[in-house]
RNA sequence: GGGAGUUUAGCUCAGCUGGUUUAGAGCAUCUGCCUUACAAGCAGAGGGUCGGGGGUUCGAAUCCCUCAACUCCCA
């Protein structure tokens, strides 16, 4: 049968992806061995698949078929968020395209919206996820918004609400004006803009003429100042602490307070402060019991405060109120300035800072365990440099605006019962919270009189219980898979989402089961293309993943995504890197389809096959444990690149060149099985990274019984390695290497048998003779001991190695390489003698290394002396 | 404004508590080969004063200080 000279990915992929589902291999259920668990991040339920799932989920993938093999009970718990502030904005917009609008509708009205459409685009990602060979227990998907996920979110509000860690309150939230809601700080993003800074006078009350200037780039918030504030050490205004100035043109009269906040080289000094639009503003009245006038609508227009300018939005009015300003004397100037404003990062619209009623989770107590067993390294962060970062905001966390004005998501279970600002109950059903509504208020409550709260839950408030909630930890406590399950393991996401989410799940994890989610966080960097940009839909500058995988193949996609991209880096992606990914698919085929090709009849071994083979036993186990090694410091790509040399120059480049027989020869049926094992034990190496080109090539290699797969076959098991072969090869490897040098400078082809006369200069070990007979494709290697004259010659640890080409050597070539090694080697025995002759190193170094540096001494010494004689010889 | 991190070959990165390192790998580059496993390949080669400056030390890519550039987080 022919076998293809390229490897064809797409046809085996769906083969075998078909194959490990069809025998339930991705599925888990508690057993008595150790469990090795990881959740997915979930990601958005209407998403789909881009280059940062790609590098996520294959780093996780590589891990649970790793733990699989090493004959763990691995279990990977995939499942989508419901994302509620982006789907929300989806649904939405395609409701409008369709001439509908959000206000038009019922909340149950939008929410079959909403389901409709969750239904028709969810789980596209999870579907990709499989191309990409994912080994997720599809069994276990979950959804956040699922009902039993639903009860969890809700029982954890209604308990933190008991415990008194939930709590209603004005707080200055970040406003979105155009979605109307209120969104997280981390969802804000700064940005800095070209803005101008509004230099406005105030009068002084009581004066005649006597003005304060102030200096803002907001003047349409003027209208809601209710004090100018200096600084006390500012001796410029000094005279004004305790006076009152004029708000200009609604002509209120403010106090002039004095408070250390207020920069004396910002502007003029003096600061307008404007309770109810600005985080310090507010800050500063709370301090000062200052009153707080709202200027704004919900919308961003302005309200009944804002006099003439009601209704209009707060862009046109900063236009506006200049004119006006400008008109009536009191604009003094205005000057170009660089600041940073806040963006909301799903709409884009400018944040207003807002006082609004809003539901918080209390954090500071919630996270000092959370602190503690990160810091203590219980659960460990890969690569550690987070942990700091991570430090930094526990220890100044804020508390935790839960409320979202939204509709699709968890709808906060309070209950209200009256307009008074505590006529609420917070309960998990109408029933209960009527029994508690007719308890708090002493009146007899109809359910009926009961309006629930409109607002939903942040996502991140339901996604903080993934690693619990998968395993309906909360629900169901106790139940046998939370105790099997959690903790979980090891936990791969971005960096940027520590705080939303992993900072999160911590907490969640110590408050609810009190104990840690998982044992260790892996941090994945950014993809960026070419150029360093964040690969980003707007941009356009993302590849589609699925595109890849079928022009690359899944295994080649896998490795080229991973081969550079260290925990915690950028990954700068190019599909170049999938190429290469491919290329080594490719040549794994091609390596079977040479040893698939030997014809096996029984002839002696030869010498050379032995060696090769004991050396490959040698250099497999040497890398083996390098690779176990860095397995255990999550340096995945290192682990890979380790995988790809040994396949690529240990096993393809000098293994199979080694025992290769001749054209059309047989092949001795000792070398074949011992070729074949190491082929097996390189495909499991493979199989995390590359799992269709491992299973398809395990079952060609060899017939299989049934559920022999390389899925669940064992990870090798690490031997004692014999370094001395190591060594010995080493040598040989250097004078197959020269004798590949001389054919290439003397144009000799490779077919030509070349004779090799070694003059030794001490004990040679000749274990590796026939080795380098082969490789070299000698007629001829013979010990002399004196030189061979009308040679090329080089020296490999110590002895001379001669091969006599006389006709076609070239001696002034021959000479000016020979000066060349030379020169370095007397300046490298330069800088070994400078460090021997300086007594304080002799004296102050280590033994060890002091004769390290005497044996480079003498072994540059003899070496000198031989080059020196080869230059003497050629005359 | 506060904090953290990064800076080693054209690119992406190793190089642990300073000493077999006049610095390694992969890719890219260059040269020669279509040698019947693979040109998605083989063989060989070139390429870095380890961001600049200073210091500690017998010895610094590695430790300290300083400057510069870039990145991220927080405000």
């Amino acid at each position: 049968m022919e076998i293809p000279k390229t490897y064809e990915p797409g046809k085996a992929e769906e083969r075998w992806y078909q194959h490990w589902l069809n025998k339930n291999y991705f599925h888990s259920t508690p057993d008595e061995r150790e469990p090795y668990t990881i959740v997915i991040p979930p990601p958005n339920v209407t998403g789909v698949l881009h280059m940062g799932h790609m590098l996520n989920n294959t780093i996780q993938d590589v891990l649970i078929r790793r733990a699989r093999m090493l004959g763990k009970n691995a279990c990977w718990v995939p499942g989508t968020d419901h994302a509620s502030i982006a789907t929300e904005a989806k649904v939405v917009q395609k409701l409008r395209q369709e001439g509908i609008k959000k206000s038009d509708l019922t909340r149950d009205e939008f929410l079959k919206h909403a389901f409709e459409w969750k239904d028709k685009h969810g789980g596209i990602i999870l579907e990709q996820l499989k191309k990409l060979g994912a080994s997720c227990d599809w069994e276990r998907t979950h959804f956040t918004m699922d009902a039993e996920y639903s009860d969890s979110v809700i029982d954890v509000f209604v308990d933190l609400f008991k415990k008194g860690k939930v709590y209603r309150g004005v707080r200055m939230v970040n406003w979105d004006p155009e979605a109307l809601t209120a969104v997280s700080d981390e969802e804000v993003l700064y940005k800095e803009v070209n803005s101008r800074l509004f230099y406005v006078r105030y009068k002084v009350a009581g004066t005649d003429d006597e003005w304060l200037t102030i200096a803002t780039t907001r003047p349409e918030t003027i209208l809601g100042d209710t004090a100018i504030c200096v600084n006390p050490n500012d001796v410029r205004y000094k005279h004004l602490h305790g006076k009152s100035a004029i708000v200009p043109l609604t002509n209120r009269e403010v106090p002039i307070i004095a408070d250390e906040y207020v920069e004396m080289e910002f502007g003029t000094g003096c600061l307008k402060v404007t309770p109810a639009h600005d985080i310090n503003d507010y800050e500063l009245g709370k301090k000062f019991n200052l009153a707080t006038i709202d200027l704004f609508n919900d919308n961003g227009a302005l309200n009944a405060h804002g006099l003439h300018y009601e209704g209009k939005d707060r862009f046109d009015v900063r236009k506006e109120i200049e004119k006006e300003l400008h008109d009536k004397g009191y604009l003094v100037k205005t000057e170009d300035h660089i600041n940073k404003v806040g963006f909301s990062e799903r709409t884009n619209a400018v944040i207003e800072p807002k006082l609004s009623l809003q539901w918080f989770v209390s954090m500071k107590e919630l996270a000092q365990p959370a602190l503690d067993n990160v810091m203590n390294g219980n659960i460990q962060f890969h690569p550690e440099k987070f942990k700091n970062t991570y430090r930094h905001w526990m220890e100044n966390v804020k508390d935790w605006c839960i409320s979202r004005q939204l509709w699709w998501g968890h709808r906060i279970p309070a209950w209200y019962f009256g307009p008074g600002a505590n006529d609420y109950v917070v309960a998990k059903t109408a029933e209960e919270a009527q029994s508690l509504a007719k308890e708090k208020s002493g009146k007899d409550i109809s359910i009926s009189d009961l309006k629930q709260d409109e607002d939903v839950l942040d996502t991140w408030f339901s996604s903080w219980l993934w690693p619990i909630s998968v395993f309906n930890g909360l629900t169901r406590p106790g139940n046998e898979e939370i105790k099997y399950y959690y903790p979980t393991n090891d936990l791969v996401t971005a960096p940027e989402i520590m705080f939303f989410w992993v900072a999160r799940m911590i907490i969640a994890g110590y408050e609810y089961l009190g104990d840690l989610p998982f044992k260790n966080v892996y941090y994945t960097g950014i993809v960026r293309d070419k150029l360093g940009r964040k690969m980003s839909k707007s941009l356009g500058n993302s590849p589609d993943p699925i595109d890849l995988i079928e022009k690359y193949g899944a295994d080649g996609v896998r490795v080229g995504i991973l081969i550079s991209s260290p925990a915690g880096n950028d990954l700068p992606f190019d599909s170049s890197q999938c190429e290469q990914g491919r290329n080594f698919t490719n040549k794994v085929w091609n390596a079977y389809r040479l040893v698939s090709a030997w014809e096996v009849r029984e002839l002696e071994q030869p010498k050379s096959s032995v060696m090769a083979i004991e050396w490959f036993e040698n250099r497999f186990q040497t890398v083996l444990a390098e690779i176990n090694d860095l397995f255990d410091k999550f340096r995945i790509s290192e682990a890979l690149m380790a995988i790809y040399k040994l396949v690529w120059d240990d096993f393809c480049s000098w293994y199979l060149e080694m025992i290769k027989p001749g054209y059309e020869q047989p092949i001795d049926s000792k070398t074949l099985e011992a070729t074949k094992d190491f082929f097996e034990n390189l495909l499991k190496l493979m199989h995390p990274f590359t799992p269709f080109v491992a299973e398809e090539l395990w079952h060609q290699l060899r017939n299989r019984a049934e559920g022999d797969d390389i899925i669940i076959a064992k990870w090798p098991e690490v031997k004692t390695v014999n370094s001395s072969v190591l060594s010995k090869f080493t040598i040989a490897e250097e004078v197959i290497t020269n004798i590949r040098n001389v054919r290439k400078n003397n144009n000799i082809a490779n077919k030509v048998k070349l004779e090799l006369f070694v003059r030794k200069n001490k004990d040679v070990d000749t274990a590796f003779d026939s080795v380098i007979v082969k490789m070299g494709n000698l007629s001829l290697m013979e010990y002399v001991s004196e030189k061979v004259n009308n040679a090329n010659s080089f020296i490999v640890d110590g002895s001379e190695y001669f091969i006599p080409f006389g006709d076609t050597i070239d001696v002034e070539a021959e000479k000016e390489k020979i000066n060349e090694e030379l020169t370095y080697t007397k300046g490298f025995l330069k800088s070994v003698q400078e460090k021997l002759k300086n007594e304080r190193f002799v004296a102050g170094a280590p033994e060890q290394v002091v004769a390290v540096e005497r044996k480079k001494e003498a072994d540059a010494l003899a070496k000198i002396a031989l080059l020196e004689e080869k230059l003497t010889t050629l005359g």
